[in-house]
Formats: C-alpha cells, structure tokens, sequence
DNA sequence: CATTTGATGTCGGAT
DNA sequence: ATCCGACGTCAAATG
C-alpha cells in the first residue's frame, strides 16, 4: 500500500499513524493547525496557524506555509522524530545531538494526515554549475585569454584550493577564480586570497588573478582594479533562451 | 472545506482538482511517480521516481524526495502553475520571467492529490541572530572590549556596510564585524575590505578592526594575524543548553 | 530594478 | 568530526 491518508482523524489515530510510519521508514506529512517552538543554534516561536508538516524518513522535518520557498521551520536530516499525544493533542518532537537541537509541532486541529512508500533510483543530472564552466575552460584555454596554459584544478594552497591554477604566454603564474553568475565583493576578496598565498610561492614572479565570471558588480569591478586583478568576462554556463 | 483529497485519481481528475486549487489560491500536494526537467538559471532532468510535489499560492513550487532538507527541484515564489494532460498525463509547468525559468513535472501515476485552505496570521519569532548579538553588544560595549564605545551600526564605508563602528579608550576607529557562530576565512576577508575603506577615510590614525564570534578556524586566525586583525570571542547568541 | 549580506543557511567533498 | 566553498542558494533591507 503506497498511501495512507487519514481525513481529520483524532489525535490518536494521527499517533497511530506517525509510529508506524516512523517506524517503517515511511514519509509522512500533516496539515492542521499548529504552533512550533525550536530550539538549538537559534530558537524560535510560532504561533498558532495552518501549516504542512513534512517528516522524512533521513529525519528531516520541514514546516511550510502557504508562502515562501523556505520552510518557516525545519529539522535538518540526522534527527530523530517522535510523536506522541499530550492532553489530547498530537506532538511531533524531533531532536538531534551536536549541535543539540529540538523542534516540536503542537496540533490543535488535524485536517489530514497521510504516510508515504517512497521508491526513487534516479539521481539529478545538473548543469550549468561551476563545474561545467571549468571544464568548458579545461576544453578551450583560450577562454580565459590566448596561450594560456592551465597545469592543475582545485590546487591547494595555503589560502585553500584554486578553481584553475596555470601559466600564461609569458610563463608567469595565474590564479583563475571560476563563478558562474555576476560576482560581488567577495569573490574579489577571495581571489585576492589565493593570490597572496600563490605570491608567497612564487615571489619575484609576478603571479597574476583572473577572476572568471559573467559580470561583475560595480563595487567588484573597483576592488578588482585597486588590487591590480583581472576579470575576464565569459558567457553564463545556460543562457535562458528566451523564446 | 478545508482540504480536498483525492486518492489515485485519473489524471484529468487530478487536473480539474488543481486547476480549481490554482484558481482560487489553495495550496496543493500531489504525489506520484514523476519526472522532473528543469531549464533556466541552470538546467537539469530527474528521471522517474516517487516524490511530493507542493504548489504554493504565492507560485513556489517544491518537488521533494524522502531524502534531504532542500528540494530536489524547485520554483520559487512569483512563478505562474499551469497544469494540463498530455498524452494522458498530468503536467505541473511553472514559469517565470527575469530570469526566464522554466520547471516541468510529468506524473505518470498519481496516488495522491490533494488542495489545502491555508490561513496562518503568526510570524515566527526568532531569537540568536546576528542582529540579537548587535543588540547585547550595544547593550554592553565591554563585551567587545573594556572602554569600547559604539558610535555607529551599518555604518556605510566605501567597501560597504560596517556592523558596528565606535572608537577604543584611545580613541582610536574601531570597525567590528560581528559573526553569530564560528567564523572561516571569508570572515577575516570581509572584515579586512571594510577596514581598508574606513583607513582611507582616517589616515594615520590607526584603525582597528575586531571580528567578533564564537571561534574561528585555524585559518581565519592566521589570516587574522597575517592582516592585523583581531578576535574578540563572545559567547554564541543562544547556547543550546544541553540537558 | 540591482546590490549587498545574513542564514537555525544546506550540501558535498576532502582531510 | 571539522573545514571549506558552491548553491538554480533564499530572503530581507536598502538605494
């Protein structure tokens, strides 16, 4: 049986329910009034409200609105959920460990209640990532600039790993710090990172930062310039054909 | 009624429950066995599998496996549903525009759909954020340090907004960069562009510049060290009492 | 609109 | 376990 549904069960059939789903590895979800309280790293309250309550079987728990891509609260996957009926009413309680942390739904009101087999294999092919515009830049050096050479990806250094790492046409080293979408401040600052750490290898060599991305903000574009980096624009990983 | 739910409907029943649902600004949950292809900022395809899919009134869509806090797949809010059968089959597609966005999900069974009337009038109170730790500090400036005094929060610097700026008992410029948890090198560069900024503003006099967090890793403290930066640990904003 | 930054960010990979 | 950086990040505040 893929799907058990409850319509406004009592809070003790909805206990039912969640232990045996919880038991077996099963999905579940529940609408109904709630509040939730959290706390762990930060700590939360919410007051009463209609809600859709997603507990998965990794321990994940997810408490949605009727807006807003973000769940209003959440449990990330590793937690423990538990459930149980205070005064009538169903709780869900879902805790962790390291960093200590508790999540509780309070129902008032139960509209439904439904516990899912899930089966999926497939996996999500993706692109467009910053991976995909390194190797388009693996492909096709010159994308950066003609005779460039790239010699290593995810090089370490000690500021931490360089997306490309190479030479150019005049053999000096070069820093190249891949983003696949218009860049701000911080990717300056992160390129000028590795570049200090590269130039303490390297002294006397002159090693160059080429900051690789669409566009860059105007205050990016400043920084870059006072600290003598370079940006080479290239085409986003997937336009949006607009048609 | 507060939730409709039809149990393995026909695909053209499933698609009068939606277009009704979409019509007049119900939530809606469908679960089946599904495929997903995704075209816009990136691109991606799922190949088939079981998953909930939740449309939101506000035009979020959510496509979730068992597995993981986030979605596998997504439209965020401001999007436009249209479901429709093709061949048969039921299909969820919301679009956007700036950026054009595009998400297709084809059932190929459906065991569950369901419409929920939504109202929810609280919003989540939260507490722990960095905005809380700004606030204690303002409170009590000798948390940063003895003879700290703040004279300005999101102070504007050529490099952006400064957290809190104030002088030390020397009455020397103080920039401090407030982290609400342990911070990493980003941190340190943040705090060094905003230094840079308020030094051209007040040469010669010496500024400081004071990250404030929990902790910091190894590297950040070189980098802090290396930069004449300093680190003030405070206490996390709220500690998750173990018990 | 675009920019900037925080977030209970989450997630994956590497050490 | 921690560290580190990407993410179709999202979301809010601000110009």
């Amino acid at each position: 049986m893929s799907v058990t549904t409850l319509h406004r069960p009592t809070h003790r059939d909805a206990l039912g329910l969640l232990e045996s789903a919880f038991g077996d590895g099963r999905m579940v979800t529940v609408f109904g009034r709630c509040s939730v309280e959290y706390d762990g790293r930060a700590a939360s309250s919410l007051g009463p409200g209609d809600r859709l309550v997603v507990c998965k079987p990794d321990g994940t728990v997810l408490v949605h609105t009727d807006e807003n891509r973000q769940p209003v609260n959440w449990q990330p996957p590793g937690c423990v959920h538990r459930a149980s009926v205070r005064d009538g009413r169903l709780r869900i309680r879902s805790e962790r460990s390291s960093p200590d942390e508790r999540l509780d739904v309070d129902f008032e009101r139960i509209e439904q209640a439904t516990a899912y087999e899930v089966r999926d294999r497939s996996d999500l092919r993706l692109t467009g990532s910053e991976e995909d515009l390194r190797q388009r830049i693996l492909d096709d050096p010159d994308l950066v600039e003609p005779g460039f050479v790239p010699t290593a990806t995810e090089r370490e250094t000690a500021a931490g790993p360089v997306d490309v790492f190479g030479e150019d046409d005049a053999g000096r080293p070069v820093v190249v710090e891949l983003k696949r979408r218009r860049v701000g401040p911080s990717a300056a600052s992160q390129l000028r990172r590795y570049v200090e750490a590269v130039d303490e290898e390297f002294p006397e060599e002159g090693v160059r930062g080429l900051l690789v991305a669409p566009s860059v903000t105007d205050r990016a574009a400043a920084l870059l310039d006072e600290l003598d980096l370079e940006f080479v624009p290239v085409d986003p990983p997937e336009s949006a054909a607009p048609e």
